[in-house]
DNA sequence: AATCTAAGTTAGTAAGCACTTACTTAGTTA
DNA sequence: TAACTAAGTAAGTGCTTACTAACTTAGATT
């Protein structure tokens, strides 16, 4: 008699499941929002029975919560700006804002779950994500912020407030972002590559400041 | 016998109520999503009971279309430039770009509940919000795009892609309005003025751009 | 081979949800 | 003032939700 192959019940290993379960919570909380996702549609899409979810997770604000705690540890957005170094260093301006800017839209295109997630969560006003937003933009305006106070002293940049600077040349790229992926999915309305729209905000905010 | 003046059942006229449930489930649709506010907290806001709501429309999903039908009519979003018509004729650039600039930031400033329900519904992919970006939006990108064409022809601006441009300005303000509805409602970051912030953008972009 | 652990299931439960039905009452009109 | 209309309510309906308890089974360890 021939031996049927019986399909492949998976049994996963604890973490492993548990990693897929926040993977797939995420995907499905970024695009239905916390409230608008069914512990039955997690588990369905994940392959198991709910029961399992709750062995995992005490509840389903455990699961939420988990999935901002591992994506704000897991990328190393305590600094950001690591290889902007070179650039800072020579003060090679053009490079900072573009490289900036670049790894931003890349970074935005590649992860744009999360990005909704944080949309979703800052408009329900959880508080992990507040924190994420507090350390991790104010990181940015730090940064950014004394870099073109340093430039102003050098009397490369006109005097403006930095931040207003800073928030201007961050809004460029990220309503590019948001553009692309909220309203604009198909980019009818501009269609240009990262490297493109990185080029052109590093120039205009450049030419804009410079004295 | 003293009378005692019975605590004056409201009985609103139909319409009244009806507006009335719309302004309230704006505001709580805006702070808590469409799945994340029940009609029954509606209700309760409004001061009525939960079939009154739904002797106003057929279910929730309709009462959802009425707020942004509602809205979409009744600002003139149709045409959001005509306060720019002396400015672009005069071709006084930073006029139009200061002008439109304010505006937008202080419309933000005064309904940032629709903005937030816009949002929402963005993320949650919902079809009349959709329509409402595409019609709104590409209007601004005709409008904002040709004017900057135009001051190109005249060699005023260099020659840049006009789209781009819309697109780095409008991200400035934007992202200005977002950061102080969403993560810097305390201004914290960054505390300037709508006009300051609308003079800084307008002066950086028109720089960035000119010849 | 027997035992044990942990990944899995099924079949619930109580509470909450959108929505309905059958009724009451305020205010206008014939 | 009687009749009628429309604004209101109370008390449900059936369904879905987050979450649980009691049980089964795969696979490593002894």
């Amino acid at each position: 008699m021939e031996k049927i192959l019986e399909p492949t019940i998976t049994r996963m290993a604890g973490d492993e499941r548990r990693q897929q379960i926040l993977k797939i919570a995420m995907r499905l909380f970024s695009e239905r929002g916390f409230s608008g996702t069914t512990t039955k549609e997690i588990a369905l899409a994940a392959g198991v029975s709910e029961a399992i979810i709750f062995r995992h997770f005490a509840n389903k604000d455990e699961l939420y919560s988990a999935i901002l705690d591992n994506k704000a540890c897991s990328r190393r957005f305590s600094n950001p700006f690591e290889d902007l170094a070179d650039q800072i260093a020579a003060k090679d301006d053009y490079g900072v804002f573009y490289k900036m800017a670049l790894n931003a839209i890349e970074h935005h295109r590649e992860d744009c779950d999360f990005l909704r997630l944080m949309l979703h969560s800052a408009l329900e006003d959880h508080e992990l994500a507040r924190i994420f937003f507090e350390n991790f933009i104010t990181d940015v305006y730090e940064f950014l912020g004394s870099y073109i106070k340093q430039r102003q002293a050098d009397g490369a940049f006109r005097d403006v407030e930095p931040r207003i600077v800073v928030r201007a040349f961050i809004g460029m790229f990220v309503h590019h972002s948001l553009n692309n992926i909220l309203w604009d999915k198909e980019q009818k309305l501009l269609n240009i590559s990262s490297e493109d729209a990185a080029r052109e905000f590093a120039t205009i905010l450049l030419q804009g400041i410079k004295n």
